[in-house]
This record gives structure tokens, C-alpha cells and sequence, in this order.
RNA sequence: GUGGGUAUAGCGCAGUUGGCUAGCGCGCCAGAUUGUGGCUCUGGAGGUCGUGGGUUCAAUUCCCACUAUCCACC
């Protein structure tokens, strides 16, 4: 399943074998919730021009919208997306934490009243593995309660031996499934270390192809974030791939590869592009800035992406200022491909063994927004 | 030509029975955004309140003239 190739540091490359083809670790998986990359860009683009490895959809949207079931009977998401890559499906935990308001959580799982028509909707650990079963993910994450920050120890004890329980629902329905997929088990706890290390402690026992943690970057603190994957990953497994849920910036990513992570996903690169943050080898800027009037420079003057072998800044500009929708598609098409290529280069520099080097001299640099350029 | 209305930020408008740093929406400028509810949020710049005069302790507000503009009638 997966076999690690060499590590600098903390820091592992490695291969993890699926249904549908190897992934070369560590990777940045680019989020189609609804099956599309929001902002127009289909699977066939991000598998051949924009270095995408992995599609991640989401569970509790496509069963609101058009349904699993439909999915299934029309060949299951590979087929309806045309997408030859592997695709993860998130669990619907993380709506559990982002539709807060429109849910209520029992032992059994999680009412929700649908964000699009207010119908009542059950989702425990057993419709979870359903769903993502019907629409044949290569990869399924387990149904989990994604905790918001500033709960009160006794919220998150309670809470994540809940979660543990329905990992254990979520295992016995796979198999009750007979389901080929790869499920990865969550960990949760906050930001209290202890709860956290007993808890990956307690799903490692479980011995599942892979773990995640989760419920993080959700509001806390990011010394609290870093301070939480140093506790729990020594107890993670060495053999299995390591995901770290809905992170982050470029600079979070080297720092938790750092920190021996091999998996990312994270709507960074195009819910912001969408609305005109630029991800570049030199930072951050933002398209819409005035000062770009008249550039003719591409987004990223180090990047060959179909964007910017394309188009100036002067004209992206002009698209986020008069709101075309193909300002957020160059925008994003951007951001994909320089993440997918930032872990790419991540993937060389382990295994040049000089990835340390490489992280002192950007982590900082292609997080923080550029003030002034060279030109 | 006659009668009536209007004139406040780039645009569209509030407001002041005369009183302290004159507001709002959009636009503009900038920032935030972390397993996507097709978003949202946060700052900032910008006005001699059409022009000239009068009344008043005090006028964007009341009065007069002028200018511009709109409507109706001729």
C-alpha cells in the first residue's frame, strides 16, 4: 500500500499504491467538492496540465446533490467527472463542524437540515462508508465530529471517544461493504496534547492503511497547530501515510512536512484565487492591486503554467475588477499548479536530502505577501 | 417664455424643526480567508453641502439673486 522511499529529517517521500495508480508522497491533493474545482476547471485539466495527483470530493455534498446513488448507477465519480485519478472523499465530518448550525449530534451520527433545501438528513458512520462507497473513492476518510477551537476539555474528551466509536462503525461497515477502497482513520482532540496522543494511540491499534489529523487550522493558534502534529506524530505509524486535513498555506505545508507529513488538501489555492490571491515563487500578491494596471509580466514570473504562459497581470487585473469568471479560473488554475509543483519540489529536495536547507529558505518567503518587487 | 422641482464624495441618495469631527449604498484603495454553504469579513482614502450675497452668536439647513439641470404648460 505504501512504501517509503527515503526521509531527510522528519521529512518522508514515499509511494502509495491505489485502485487507480501510485501516488508519489509527500502530495497536495486539489479539492473538488461537488466533483469540479469551483471556478471552471474540469478533472481532465488538472490531471494534464496542472500536475494534480489526487481529486478530493466531498461526501455529504454529492449525497445532497445529485445524489451517491445516481452516481453510482452512472459509473460511479471516475466516470461521471472523467477523472482518471485517484479521488479521496472526505467524510462529511468537516460540515459537521462547518454547518454547525444546521446540524444536531447524537450518538447514532449527525442530523443535518440540507443546506439547499432544509430537508432533514441523517449521517452516521454507517451512511458515510455508503456513500463513499457508491461513489467509489480510491481513498475514504472516516466519519468524524471535526471539533471547533475553544471547546472545554471535558467537550473534546466526550467528544472524541465518540469519534473513536464511530471509527470502529466506520471499519466493520467497509468491510461489511466489502469495499476495496483504503480507509484512513481521523485523529481529533483539539489542542490538548495528551487527548490527541492517547486518541492516535487507540486508532493506530486499529491498524488501517492510513491516519489523518484532523481538526486543525480551524482557529487556533499556529504554534498551537505545529505544537499538536509534533505530539501526535511520533505515535502515528511509520508504514502508513500521514494526512494533515484542510492545510494550509505553502509555508504550513514545508512545516508539516517538516514534521513528517505526507498529505495536504486545502481550499487555499482556489477558494483565494477565486477572489484574486496569487500563490508565486516570491509570495503572495493579490491581482486586483492597482499597482498591476499596466503589467505585463505574468502572475509568477517563475512559473510555467497555462496561466501565466498566457496572460499579464495588466489583464487578470482587468478581470477581477470588471468580475469575469475567467479571472477566478486563471487565478486558480495558477495557484493549483504552483502548489502541485511546490510539492513536487518538496518530493526532490528529500530526496536530494537537502530539504532542510529548502524549507530555511521559503517556508517564511511564499507566505508572506510581497510588499515591493524588482522589476 | 411661464409655472414647479432639484443641486450634499466618482455615481446614486439620506440628513440637518439652524448647533460640536456631515452620513449611507455602490465604486475606488488595501488586508483577511486553511477536510469550500459559489463566499464572507475588516480597515482606509475621498466632500470649502452648485456660485455670490443676506439674516444670525452660529447657515449645508432660513431669505434673495445667479447658474446648471429635470418636469409640465405655452
Amino acid at each position: 500500500m505504501f512504501k517509503l522511499i527515503n526521509t531527510d529529517g522528519a521529512a518522508r517521500r514515499g509511494v502509495l499504491q491505489t485502485a487507480r495508480g501510485e501516488i508519489q508522497t509527500p502530495f497536495f491533493m486539489n479539492v473538488a467538492t461537488s466533483a469540479a474545482i469551483k471556478g471552471g476547471i474540469s478533472a481532465p485539466e488538472l490531471e494534464n496540465q496542472l500536475k494534480c495527483q489526487v481529486m478530493l470530493c466531498n461526501t455529504y455534498h454529492l449525497h445532497i446533490r445529485p445524489g451517491d446513488e445516481l452516481i453510482r448507477d452512472l459509473g460511479g465519480l471516475h466516470t461521471f467527472a472523467n477523472c482518471h485519478l485517484p479521488i479521496l472523499t472526505d467524510s462529511g465530518g468537516f460540515q459537521v463542524f462547518s454547518l454547525a448550525k444546521l446540524r444536531r449530534i447524537k450518538e447514532e451520527g449527525v442530523y443535518f437540515s440540507s443546506h439547499v433545501d432544509g430537508r432533514k438528513i441523517f449521517m452516521g458512520p454507517e451512511e458515510s462508508m455508503r456513500i463513499q462507497y457508491n461513489l467509489d473513492a480510491d481513498i475514504v476518510m472516516a466519519f468524524d465530529e471535526c471539533i471547533p477551537s475553544g471547546q472545554s476539555r471535558e467537550y473534546v474528551e466526550e467528544s472524541v471517544k465518540r469519534t473513536t466509536r464511530w471509527l470502529i462503525r466506520c471499519r466493520d461497515e467497509k468491510d461489511r461493504l466489502n469495499s476495496k477502497a483504503a480507509l484512513m482513520g481521523i485523529n481529533q482532540g483539539g489542542v490538548y496534547d495528551d487527548i490527541r496522543v492517547k486518541h492516535m494511540r487507540e486508532i493506530a491499534a486499529l491498524d488501517l492503511p492510513g491516519y489523518a489529523i484532523g481538526g486543525l487550522a480551524v482557529g487556533e493558534a499556529k504554534e498551537d497547530m505545529f505544537r499538536v502534529i509534533e505530539s501526535v506524530e511520533p505515535h502515528m505509524p511509520r508504514n502508513k501515510p500521514r494526512y494533515l486535513m484542510g492545510v494550509g498555506t505553502p509555508s504550513d505545508i514545508i512545516e508539516a512536512v517538516f514534521r513528517g507529513i505526507d498529505m495536504f488538501d486545502c481550499v487555499m489555492p482556489t477558494r483565494n484565487g477565486r477572489h484574486g490571491t496569487i500563490f508565486t515563487s516570491e509570495g503572495i500578491l493579490h491581482a486586483g492591486n492597482a499597482r498591476f494596471d499596466k503589467d505585463e509580466r505574468p502572475l509568477d514570473i517563475n512559473c510555467g503554467c497555462p496561466t501565466c504562459k498566457s496572460f499579464s497581470r495588466a489583464y487578470i487585473r482587468h478581470l477581477f475588477k470588471s468580475k469575469e469568471y475567467l479571472g477566478g479560473r486563471l487565478a486558480s488554475q495558477h495557484n493549483l499548479y504552483f502548489y502541485n509543483s511546490l510539492l513536487e519540489r518538496i518530493r526532490l529536495e528529500i530526496e536530494a536530502g537537502t530539504f532542510t536547507a529548502f524549507r530555511n529558505e521559503y517556508s517564511e518567503k511564499l507566505s508572506k505577501h510581497i510588499e515591493k518587487e524588482n522589476t
